[in-house]
Formats: C-alpha cells, sequence, structure tokens
DNA sequence: ACCTGAACACCGTTCAAGT
DNA sequence: ACCTGAACACCGTTCAAGT
C-alpha cells in the first residue's frame, strides 16, 4: 500500500497503545517505531501528532496524572488566612497528603518504568500543576504559611519520585538475570576488596531484614509521615 | 589494522573516559561506542572488560560513590546500645547526616545526567553499602533504635535521589530548545483545556517566586532539615 | 493534514576469527 | 586474555513524495 487509509487518531487512542506497551514489555519498548506498528503506522506517522519522543513522553505523564484527581478541594476556609487554622484541618489536611502520596505512588509503580516517564521533563504540564495546586491547599489546611506549603508541596514530591526511583532501580535489576555478573565487574572495576560482604558492615548485616521490606507500602507510608511530622509542625 | 596492539587497560581508564563524555556530552552519549572509540578501541572490545553497558553504568555509580568518603566513624559509643545517647551525640549525627546529603547531591548533580547511572540497578556495590553504613552509624547516634535507623536511612536515600531526578529533568528541559512546543502537545493529549494558564491555580501563582528556587542548594538543605526533623525525634 | 518509503546516523550485542 | 570486523536487530528523526 502507498499513501494511506487516511486515519485520523485521537491522542487518546496513541497513548493506549502506548500504555500497553509499557505494561506489556517495559519502557524500552515504549519507542517510535514500536507505537505506531501497534497503531498500525509507519514511524514517520507518529510524528504529525507528536513532534518528539519526548514530546509522547510528556503526553503520557499527563495521561497518568489526569487519573491522579486530587479530589474535593475543601480548604477554602484555611488557604486564606496564614494563621493557625484547628486541629482538625490539620489532621484533615494531614490525611489527605498521605491519601495523595499513596495515589501517586500507586499510579507509578502500576506501570513499570514509569520514571522513565518522569525524567522526560519537568511537571509543568495542566494535571502537574492541578496537583501541586492541591498539595499547596493541603499544606495550608494544615496551618503552613504560604512559602513553607510551596517549599513542603516540592518536599514531598521529591520524596515520591525518590521512592518510585529506587523502586524501579530494583525492579529492572530482578527481570534481568545477568545481574549477578555485572555487579562483579562493577566491584572490580573500583578497585575495592572484592570480599566486602555484609560481614564488613555489621550495621547492615543486622538490618537485613527491615532492608528487605524497603520496598513496602508500609515503608513508603512511614517515610511520608515521618516527612510530614517534619514539614507540618505538630505530633 | 587487523587484530591489534594488545592494551590491557585499567577499569579506571575507561571509566574516567566515560565520565569525561558524561560531562562533555550528557549521559545518551555514554555509549558502548562511544566509550570505545575514545578509548580508541572497538566496540567489541569493551565486552572484555563489562559484560553488559548496565555493567558499565554500574561501575560508574560504584565510582562515584568511592569518591563520597564518608569520613571518620566517630559513633561507635552510640552504636551499641539502644538508649538515649547525650544530645551532644544527637547533634554530630545530625550535622553528619546533613554534610553527607549535601555531599552526595554535590556528586550526583556534578555530573549531569548522573540519574541515569543510578537507575541502572540498585545501590548495592561496596561503596554504597559503605554510605549505607555510615547512615545507619549516624541515626543510631542520633538516638535511634537498629529497625528505626534501617528506615531512616533508606528514607534520606529516597530524599536525595528524588532531588536529583526533579533537578535533572528540569535541566535536560533547559538544554532543549524544542521544548515549548513538546509541551503544547502533551497539553492537548490529555484533552485539558489549553488556556490552563497559572491563573486558574492561584496559590500556584502566588507561589511562583519559592517555586523558582526549587532546585537551589537551601531548598534542598531545608527539605533535608525537614525530614531529618521527622526521622530523629527532636526540636 | 495525514500518511508512506527511503534514508541518515546512530544504538547494544553476538560471533567467528586473529594474536 | 584481548582485540578486530562483520553482522543482527534495533533506535529517533528528516525528507521528498503521494492523497
Amino acid at each position: 500500500m502507498r499513501p494511506g487509509p487516511r486515519r485520523s487518531l485521537t491522542h487518546a487512542e496513541i497513548l493506549d497503545v502506548a500504555f500497553d506497551l509499557l505494561e506489556a514489555k517495559g519502557f524500552a519498548a515504549v519507542s517510535v517505531r514500536g507505537v505506531a506498528s501497534g497503531l498500525g503506522l509507519t514511524p514517520t506517522a507518529l510524528y504529525t501528532y507528536y513532534p518528539s519522543k519526548n514530546a509522547l513522553l510528556r503526553g503520557m505523564v499527563e495521561h497518568l496524572l489526569a487519573r491522579l484527581d486530587p479530589g474535593e478541594t475543601g480548604a477554602t476556609d484555611a488557604a486564606g488566612e496564614a494563621g493557625a487554622p484547628g486541629s482538625a484541618g490539620v489532621a484533615a489536611g494531614r490525611t489527605r497528603l498521605l491519601a495523595l502520596a499513596l495515589r501517586l505512588r500507586e499510579l507509578l509503580t502500576g506501570h513499570a518504568g514509569a520514571l522513565g516517564l518522569i525524567m522526560s521533563g519537568p511537571l509543568d504540564g495542566p494535571n502537574a500543576m492541578r496537583l501541586n495546586e492541591t498539595l499547596l491547599e493541603s499544606f495550608m489546611a494544615a496551618g503552613l504559611e504560604l512559602d513553607d506549603a510551596a517549599r513542603a508541596a516540592y518536599a514531598l514530591q521529591v520524596y515520591v519520585l525518590g521512592s518510585i526511583a529506587l523502586e524501579s532501580a530494583e525492579a529492572d535489576a530482578e527481570s534481568e538475570p545477568a545481574d549477578a555478573s555485572d555487579r562483579a565487574f562493577a566491584t572490580e572495576a573500583t578497585g575495592a576488596t572484592l570480599w566486602t560482604d555484609l560481614a564488613t558492615f555489621p550495621l547492615s548485616e543486622r538490618t537485613e531484614a527491615v532492608a528487605a521490606q524497603h520496598n513496602s507500602t508500609a515503608q513508603f507510608t512511614w517515610g511520608v509521615q515521618r516527612l510530614l511530622d517534619g514539614l507540618i509542625g505538630v505530633r
């Protein structure tokens, strides 16, 4: 076939195929050629819809964030004044922040390799801004003044994305069987003693059990709670 | 030339070329072919030293971490008992933790695109373990019991890596001029209203000035301090 | 505007062969 | 053990051409 049947796709259709690919074969499979062929198109046809692969990736991020649904704002009373709201507002704000963090983590870990998406550029799309606005409202409801709320909102995003980064780094490693030898070479490369086993690090050794749980929802929640402890003045 | 002059390179020499490439041309330029040609080798020759590109990347991570130099342990007194150490020990532990976090950030942001390195696999090399051990010691010196110290050490690493992730995502975007149009397409892709400008998000708008400082050392320090507030029971 | 086909300049990795 | 050269199966992106 030469020119083509004039399909006129939706961006949503393209992103669906991209997410199918991400879930089925991982981040590396989300290629211009791969998505195009999943759509029944030539790679070059995709450039009609997105000017670059990076633009496609950003579209995927926004698509994910659209499903975040920050929920009812409801913090309008506290948003106006920088004073100390009632402890009920503090508790409500904190609950909402934890819920948002958990939901964000859920969305991003649901699709393996989603971190690659986030690193495609800054989080400045409309849905990312909506999230930011909700975080600001919640921190102000919890008693922070505006500037501190901004810093706190950023800190929380940092923590969530950091968690995803570390989790996905380990998840990727597990799916690659050649990893043990990779590690050996990395060790040798630094000139470190090859017999640096756990015994050299007594605390790390005694802590193996809890380290094994580092990627759990419980550890994530614990970390977010401690961060919120530090950000909000309560507890 | 056919077979070759039998060079016998050091892993350190290879890593040096890799870091030169990383600094000069970014993470994408750190390719097997690129490193090999910088060494005057054929790409395949590199596979004698590293079994895969990922192994090379892990070697680079260890090489970076080797320059971390956690410093004198000095917390041997507090490491033995889970009780409450003197406030001097708490302050010293906390100071050391902040210094480590700052140093780690400095190392990773010094080389643009270093996050790609970290995502090459879990941080389980000898130097990564040495860092972990030092973090454990410091948190115990600050008064945490062993299991909480393990969780806290992980939380701190999460925060540092998350900061790097967000910073490098924005740094990469700045170096690409085609970004504005990318964003427009991403916006359209979600079906979001195109006129979602800052005015729709009043809090985000009023907070632009501090948002512009999100990648600063000051903001990083502020976030780490708040996290330490929550992790260590003081203040 | 949407699409094809050919092409350009790259990738990581494998394999047989040389010293 | 260390290296080459050829090859395989991919990339993102550009460009002229068709409808």
